[in-house]
DNA sequence: CATGAATGAGAATTCATTCAT
DNA sequence: TATGAATGAATTCTCATTCAT
């Protein structure tokens, strides 16, 4: 990858290009997000981002005050894509928006290169370093928080029985998600996908849904 | 931490402490264990394992051939650990036996510093390196069969239902364990304990088995 | 010696000289050839040839991949600088250019510090390590191919007798030149200069020469 | 080589064997000497020493104060041995023990593993450690010594010309037999033997001998 | 602004030497 | 006396960060 043949023209070309600061600081989070989908975390030098993102050592810093603000940003754009369906999905039902969260997670997880699974995967498997690790646990509880929320309105809207615990349920959402994210880390592919481990979702929301999933397995 | 004088003195004051070489490797895995659990994989530096183990850096090589040797090596002593309650339930019925080990794992998870689970955590978050990477999938890998065969065996014994996957099972035990693994990773300590976490797996096991749990949940 | 402040003081008191890559590099060939000669192949370390070079250890790396490579790049400019005579005398009867270039070796290996002699003889007696070992041996049949051609073309143009063979009288010119090189090594300089070793060479080349020598001893 | 099976039972045999003092530093001469052969004088580790004289790390320094001791211990024993056909020789006549010698060194340069050859070269030429550096000159001093003072002899007793130059005749020897030494040093095994490195021997005695050599290479 | 040459602290590892046993 | 466990300085190499251009 990153050939010179190539790369030489296109460094060129990218270097007389003068973006935008706020693109040019895109497009450096795109490329630290592409290294470390490749790298993971401690392989993402600074080099090799500056190079994935045509630009020298220097510039990054331009843009960034440390490799950990770095990260940290790509962390937060991983987040961000991860989270969207959450939101995309804001028309349906409370309970059934759940269920399609889930089931898009499960197929971005079980499908090779999942977007932006699997740096999302590198990030909490890899930051052992500090800063990034807050960071990350940070994110966790963001996610966290989302969802409790949409099990709150689901319980409000009576599509989950009153009796159920949103907290619980939402850390059963996680267990679910985490589930997968250990699976795409370990290589353990033979447990993702519908089948499996979208079973322990539809497990723990049958137990608290007022009525059956309508399209999730139940046929 | 880990300063001098407060609580080994004996190691900063004698000079050249003579160990039997086994007693030495005891104690140097004791120190690699500590300061991954501490600084996680990437930051257990052979400096720093060296002066938590209160030896020069080149002992350090007397007992492995390399770092990665030492840490392969104290991950299977945390693995030990973190399995050793399968083993030592051998007399129960099997299905209480998941339920023992369960609460166990819980237990440990959830007690401050509990003992070898943080290591264990950072060990399977943290192994970017290659070849601790495969040392750890194998450790799962491992783990998942211990797992597997005693649902087998529970549904040979009637235990679980005849229908129950003990594919499926192991799955869930995992998810159930990594969940807390992954709260143990970053700090969400809200979620762990017999109240939540365990109720995960109870979830599960109830699903499965032919009569309520025993002793667990419950009454 | 190169203590600070003595003769490039520029070095010490100017922080971060930038140059131009291909004059750092060959500064810092500059300075390997000179830490070769002084210290021998094997105490070259890198940090010597870094403060010889002006440079902080990690420059070297933007310039050589490792070591071997730093060493192997010094060996070459010292071939290229010990076999250069062989070209600069392309126009005299061949006969007369062995004689000139020997010449030259003699008064080269001669002169206290002569030129790049020393380092060639650190480079083919202290080449312990693989890969620079190859090189050197390389080096050596490069030479040796140099010198047969010379040979040949002489007995080609009748200035060195038919019967005479070419592999013989190279063998027996590098004879000579590694008996200058062991002087060199072990500071038998008694032997040197044109009195003894050079008529080490003259012997050879009168045996196969149909004339006697124009210029050499003869008188 | 050095397998542990036999090794641990003959260890533990010579452990017990009390030696006499001077005998034990003997055995590790020995053992040195086969460490210089196999390995050259860098990679000639005490380690490596005490293991093949079957000892412990330790135990060297008692009969040398420092690894430099042992290696020009080992040396003067591999000079010892490559000088004493000199002395074994002794009623020949003197020009004809020269070539006698000659005829013995070549033979021995050509034969693989061809006695004190091989580590007598590894000496020269891994002699970039400071002191050994030294002590090889000092050897070769010694060794043109002997050899001049023959050639004295054979100029008294009338074998060698009155007009010939000692000197230069044991300038010409050495430089013979470095040739070997450098062929046999860097794989130039083409070169060795009588056919062609011998012959140089030859010419340079012939010219200098009253009358031309008896057993030599015959025409 | 952007660059990329230069940096230097710190990483893993080796090995001659010491010294408690 | 002999041992071998322990040492720590030194080695090669990396990489986040800086700063002259």
């Amino acid at each position: 990858m990153r050939e010179e043949g190539t790369e030489e023209l296109s460094e060129k070309t990218v270097k007389r290009v003068r973006l935008a600061p706020a693109e040019r600081r895109e497009r450096i989070i795109d490329a630290i997000v592409s290294v470390v989908s490749e790298h993971g975390v401690p392989e993402a030098t600074t080099s090799r981002i500056a190079e994935a993102a045509g630009v020298g050592p220097g510039t990054l810093y331009r843009y960034f005050g440390s490799r950990e603000e770095m990260l940290t940003a790509a962390l937060d754009a991983v987040y961000e894509r991860i989270m969207r369906p959450w939101y995309d999905a804001g028309e349906l039902d409370p309970l059934e928006r759940i269920r399609e969260v889930g089931r898009r997670h499960s197929r971005i997880m079980a499908s090779e290169e999942g977007g932006f699974a699997v740096p999302w995967v590198q990030f909490i498997a890899g930051a052992s370093e500090v800063g990034l690790r807050d960071a990350v646990a940070e994110t966790q509880r963001r996610a966290y928080r989302v969802v409790q929320s949409v099990f709150e309105e689901a319980r409000a809207q009576g599509s989950i029985r009153a009796d159920a615990d949103p907290v619980e349920l939402t850390y059963q959402f996680l267990v679910y998600a985490w589930g997968e994210n250990m699976c795409v880390l370990m290589g353990l592919n033979e447990f993702l996908g519908e089948e499996r481990s979208m079973k322990v979702l539809e497990h723990f929301l049958d137990q608290a849904a007022t009525k059956p999933s309508e399209s999730g397995r139940g046929q």
